[in-house]
DNA sequence: GCCGTTTTCGGCCCGACTGTTTTCAGTCG
């Protein structure tokens, strides 16, 4: 059983706990596991096998003991039992907003309620108001929020996110009692999913700013509202939240809403461990509670309350507790990848495959938006359905590409376009042109679009053997996942990178929106195994350079810096590495 | 469940909001 199964099931052992009254504490440690285990970047199985176990974070006797059975056998007795001891349907309760642990065994003991469809029932039947501490409105929110998750997903792709809240933040930055403002939340460290879109802002009337906020055209409804925080559902469905502090508090709720919880609750230990307070008020002198301004540590920034508990400025991004504390101490963090450091994307489509834009279209829009070069990498003959073409098609769109280029020079032009394809990856790990034809091409992306469904064996070898083919560039959208539609197909990814480690061949970072892919969870793996990442957009319209901005900002959550990404080279330095790529070995 | 120079038990991040109560438990982030 590899990491990712064994961390699924610590987590879902931790919510079965959790359904059962246990105590929340003991819930969090099998979380705490799940995550250690998920961000490991060597073999479980090795760590097992050499009895290291215990040298991890959060991992103590118990879960040790848990961990081997689940690696060493496949299966946890523990596991099995519990999950036999509590009804399915009320995992799928524990969903339904404002619905916790005790509320729902309180629902099961009461009334005998074990699914949403049997609570939807009750409420209907007005069953759950006469319960002891539910009432009305506990039982019509109940309504509300089962009918609210059928109509609404409770997840949203990053960019979907990003495109309403980016409107909404300048409309607050207008408003006149507004000091400062900022996004924070999932959102404001870049992640590919986000649940709802958090606000954070700083005003001497809190008041005026939370009936601003709610009084948006783009707000259905209200979901909550006080003095100083409001929650409101936006047309499409994401919940919003504003939290509106002084500008004193500003930086402290400002790292406090920004998150990870994981990353906050570690900050907080290191307040304790200098017998300092922090919370989303302050930073205090004292470990007692209080909000006494004669205890505060003065901050002005989110900088300055880094810098209070010894720690250099972790960038929102890092913020996951995976890393940046140890690195923010020796001020080793890096300075991350951003947008204008990319010069170029190299898996691009065209209307010879499934693109929307012609060659001519693509050089002139590339051009005037400053960019360097631009692959023109559309698929090969066995994706039909996306009209892949063959070798005598891709001869030809050589040849035009190379006339392009040609009256570019000839107009002293800088932007050239680049030959390519996005080979696609067969049965056994074929490809889908001869190395011939591959190298002829500038550019050689390859990925798996057939056969998803093969065993992670299979799917390994498969991207294993392309990577090895020396005309192969970048391995394309290495999971295959779409995110919240498709899950990614089963492989064995350290080996992949491992392999492309020992090939010399890079890994694409896909910014479509709903790939993301590699997850960034992988590349602090790939970067300490010396691989190179490109970021590419994956473009089918011309709009879609704008992943580009999506891309770097999700790189950089995999703490990717210029140096890691081939892309951020001029064109004569990419134009060395793609040929360098294809010289045997010992010649470079 | 984990953890430890305040250590082998008794802590474990912390506060706002809601809806239920009439002082607070539960949920959420």
């Amino acid at each position: 059983m590899d990491k990712e199964q064994v961390a699924e099931i610590l987590l879902e052992i931790g919510i079965l706990l959790e359904l059962k009254g246990e105590n929340p504490f003991k819930t969090r440690a099998y979380a705490g596991a799940a995550r250690t285990i998920e961000t490991l970047h060597e073999p479980l199985a090795k760590i097992v096998a050499e009895n290291r176990l215990g040298e991890l974070k959060g991992i103590g006797e118990a879960l040790q003991q848990k961990i081997t059975e689940l690696v060493t056998t496949g299966r946890l007795d523990y596991h099995e039992k519990l999950k036999a001891s509590v009804p399915a349907g009320l995992m799928a309760m524990l969903e339904v907003p404002g619905l916790g642990p005790k509320k729902i065994i309180v629902l099961r003991r009461e009334l005998g309620v074990e699914s949403v469809e049997a609570l939807e029932q009750a409420c209907r039947e007005g069953r759950v108001a006469g319960l002891e501490r539910f009432g009305e409105k506990t039982q019509s929110n109940i309504l509300d929020g089962i009918a609210r998750r059928r109509a609404y997903a409770t997840q949203h792709l990053y960019a979907d996110a990003l495109r309403v809240a980016e409107p909404m933040l300048e409309d607050l930055r207008r408003h006149p009692d507004v000091i400062r403002c900022s996004a924070a939340g999932s959102l404001r460290r870049n992640r590919e999913v986000i649940g709802d879109i958090d606000f954070l802002a700083s005003s001497k009337k809190p008041a005026e700013v939370i009936a601003h906020f709610t009084s948006q055209p783009a707000v259905i409804s209200i979901i909550a509202r006080g003095d100083t925080k409001a929650s409101v559902l936006l047309e499409g469905g994401i919940q919003s939240d504003l939290r509106v502090v002084s500008d004193t508090e500003y930086p402290f709720a400002l790292l406090y809403f920004t998150g990870s919880k994981e990353h906050n609750i570690a900050m907080r230990q290191r307040a304790i461990e200098r017998g300092l307070r922090l919370n989303e008020y302050g930073l205090f002198r004292s470990t007692e509670e209080t909000r006494d301004p004669a205890l505060m540590v003065e901050c002005r920034t989110e900088e300055e309350v880094f810098a209070g508990l010894g720690l250099h400025f972790v960038p929102p991004e890092l913020r996951e507790d995976a890393g940046e504390f140890t690195a923010a101490e020796k001020e080793e963090l890096p300075r991350l990848i951003e947008w204008g450091d990319l010069k170029g994307s190299l898996h691009n489509h065209s209307t010879w495959s499934d693109g929307r834009q012609t060659l001519e279209e693509i050089a002139s829009s590339m051009d005037e938006l400053g960019l360097a070069y631009w692959a023109v990498t559309d698929h090969s003959k066995s994706s039909f359905q996306a009209n892949g073409l063959e070798a005598a098609r891709l001869r030809q769109q050589i040849r035009e590409i190379r006339e392009i280029n040609q009256r570019l020079a000839s107009e002293g032009v800088d932007f050239r376009l680049l030959t390519g394809t996005e080979v696609d990856i067969l049965k056994d790990g074929k490809l889908d042109f001869t190395d011939e034809v591959l190298s002829e091409l500038d550019v050689v992306v390859a990925s798996i679009h057939q056969r998803l469904a093969e065993t992670e064996a299979e799917t390994t070898t498969r991207l294993i053997r392309a990577a090895q083919n020396p005309y192969v560039h970048a391995l394309g959208h290495l999971s295959g996942r779409l995110l919240l539609a498709r899950e990614p197909y089963k492989f064995d990814a350290h080996a992949v990178i491992d392999a492309c480690a020992a090939a010399g061949t890079w890994i694409e970072f896909n910014a479509a929106p709903e790939r993301c892919d590699m997850d960034w969870r992988l590349w602090p793996y790939a970067k300490s195994k010396g691989v190179k990442c490109v970021i590419n957009c994956d473009a089918h319209r011309l709009d879609h350079v704008g992943y580009l901005r999506l891309g770097a900002g999700l790189a950089s959550k995999g703490w990717l810096t210029r140096a890691d990404v081939i892309n951020t080279l001029p064109l004569p330095a990419l134009m060395r590495e793609l040929a360098r790529k294809r010289q045997p070995p010992g010649r470079s």
